[in-house]
DNA sequence: TCCTCCCTCCCCCATTCGGGATAAGCCTGT
DNA sequence: ACAGGCTTATCCCGAATGGGGGAGGGAGGA
C-alpha cells in the first residue's frame, strides 16, 4: 500500500509517518500544503492519499475536487479535526472513500486503511449519527436529551438550587423566596436526594460543572 | 530526559511519541485531554511537559497556570497552532519554558527539548517579530500573576481546596488525608479568610468555576 | 371524585460547620 | 539564634446542616 500524506503541520506529518511504516505502509510522499499535495498526487500516483481539511494554498476538500476533475480514481480520505457536518458531507460527495478524526487511535486508523484499498468506505464511528440525521433528511431532530439528574428537579427545587450554588445559606434562601426555612430545608433535603449526593456541597459543585445556574463569575 | 505529552489527537500523540523516542527521548505517559493531562503531572513528575493550546475539559493554558500555581517547577512547553500574540504572551507569562509551533522539523523540536531541560527558553522561530513587538510596546512588565485569590493559599490548602470541592466532609478529608479533621477545619477556616467567603459551598463554588480543582466529571 | 404531585409549614434529633483561642514541631531565611 | 511561616493538634461554643417524621392546601390528571 502506497500512501501519501498532506498535512500542514510537520510534526504531525512525521509523527505518523513513522507511525503508518512501522504497520507496513509505505509512505511514498509527504506534502505541507495542499497544492504541494495535489502535484505529489499526480505524479507519483499512490494508492491512496490522507488528506487534512485545513491547509494552506489549497484545502483538502479543493485537492480532493481536483483530483477528481483530471480524472484520478486513487482512494482519498479525509484526516481532520472537524466534525461539522458540512465538511463531511462536502467529502463524501466529492467521492472521498474516508473520512476520519485526528482522535482516533494508530491501530484503528491502520485498519481503516485497509478496508480503504479494499473497497469499503470508512467513516468515523463518532460522525455516524451526523451522517444518518443527514441521511434522514435533517428534519428529525431527536432531542439528545441524554436525561440529566436535574430532570426530576422541580422548578421551586431548581431554583434553590441555583441559590444554594452561590453559597447561600437555607436561612439567606429563605429570605429571598419569602418563605421558611425550614420548608429550604426539605426542598434541600429533596435536592439531595433526587442528585443522590448527600451535602449541598457537592449539589452546588454539580450544578456549576453543568454550567447549570447562568451566574456571572468575577473570575479573570 | 523524561516527557509527559499532552494533546487531544490520538494519531498527533502516538506519532510525536514515536518520534521522540526515537531520538532517546523517553515518553513517560501521554493524556488526551487538559484535566488528564494535569493529574498525570502531579503524579508522574515529568521533567518536560508538551501541551497542546486548544483541548477539552482544560486548555493548555490553564493546565499550564495549574501547575504553577500548585507549585510544580517542571519545564512546560506549549505546542500548537496558534499563532496569536495573545496567546504566546500568556503562556510565557505563565512561566512556560518555550512556544513552539506544530509545524516544525521533528530534529529542531529534539533540539529544542534539551535545550529547555537545559534551562533555556525556546520560542518558535516565526513568533519572535510578535515577541519583539510586544517587548516594544509592553516594556516588560514584571507581573506574570495576574493575582488570583488562589495565589495566597498554602499547597495543603489547595490540596484541601480541591477535596472541599468534591463534596467531602473535614472528616473524610481528614481520613484521605491521614490527619485530624481538627486540622482540617482550621485549614477550611484559613481557606475561607483567604478566599474572603464564609462558607465551603462559595470556596467550593470559586474553584470549579475557575476550574481550579480538576476532578474527573461525568460531565457532558 | 380520587389520587398524585408540588409547595408550604411544623416538630424532633445527631452531626457538621464556622469561628475563636492556644501551642507544639518543623523548616527557611535573616 | 531568632523570627516567621506552614502544618499539625487541642479545647470551646453557637449556628447550620442532614435526616426522620407528620400535616395542610392547591393544581392537575385518571
Amino acid at each position: 500500500m502506497r500512501v501519501l500524506l498532506v498535512d500542514d503541520h510537520t510534526l504531525f506529518r512525521s509523527g505518523l509517518e513513522t507511525l503508518l511504516e512501522r504497520h507496513g505502509i509505505e509512505v511514498i510522499g509527504t506534502a505541507g500544503n495542499g497544492r504541494e499535495g495535489f502535484m505529489m498526487a499526480r505524479e507519483l500516483l499512490p494508492d491512496v492519499v490522507l488528506l487534512d481539511m485545513r491547509m494552506p494554498e489549497m484545502s483538502g476538500l479543493e485537492v480532493l475536487s481536483g483530483l477528481r476533475t483530471v480524472g484520478l480514481k486513487m482512494f482519498i480520505v479525509m484526516l481532520t479535526t472537524s466534525n461539522e457536518e458540512k465538511d463531511l458531507v462536502e467529502t463524501l460527495r466529492n467521492g472521498a472513500s474516508g473520512y476520519l478524526l485526528k482522535d482516533m487511535e494508530p491501530s484503528e486508523l491502520v485498519t481503516a486503511l485497509r478496508d480503504i484499498v479494499a473497497g469499503k468506505t470508512v467513516v468515523a464511528p463518532e460522525l455516524t449519527p451526523v451522517l444518518a440525521r443527514v441521511v434522514q433528511g435533517d428534519t428529525v431532530e431527536e432531542e439528545p436529551h441524554e436525561s440529566t439528574p436535574f430532570d426530576e428537579l422541580t422548578p421551586r427545587e431548581l431554583e434553590i438550587l441555583c441559590l444554594l450554588a452561590e453559597g447561600q445559606s437555607n436561612k439567606v434562601i429563605a429570605r429571598n423566596l419569602g418563605i421558611s426555612d425550614g420548608t429550604v430545608k426539605l426542598h434541600v433535603k429533596a435536592i439531595l436526594r433526587k442528585l443522590d449526593v448527600h451535602s449541598r456541597v457537592e449539589a452546588a459543585v454539580m450544578a456549576v460543572e453543568r454550567n447549570f445556574c447562568h451566574k456571572e463569575s468575577s473570575g479573570s
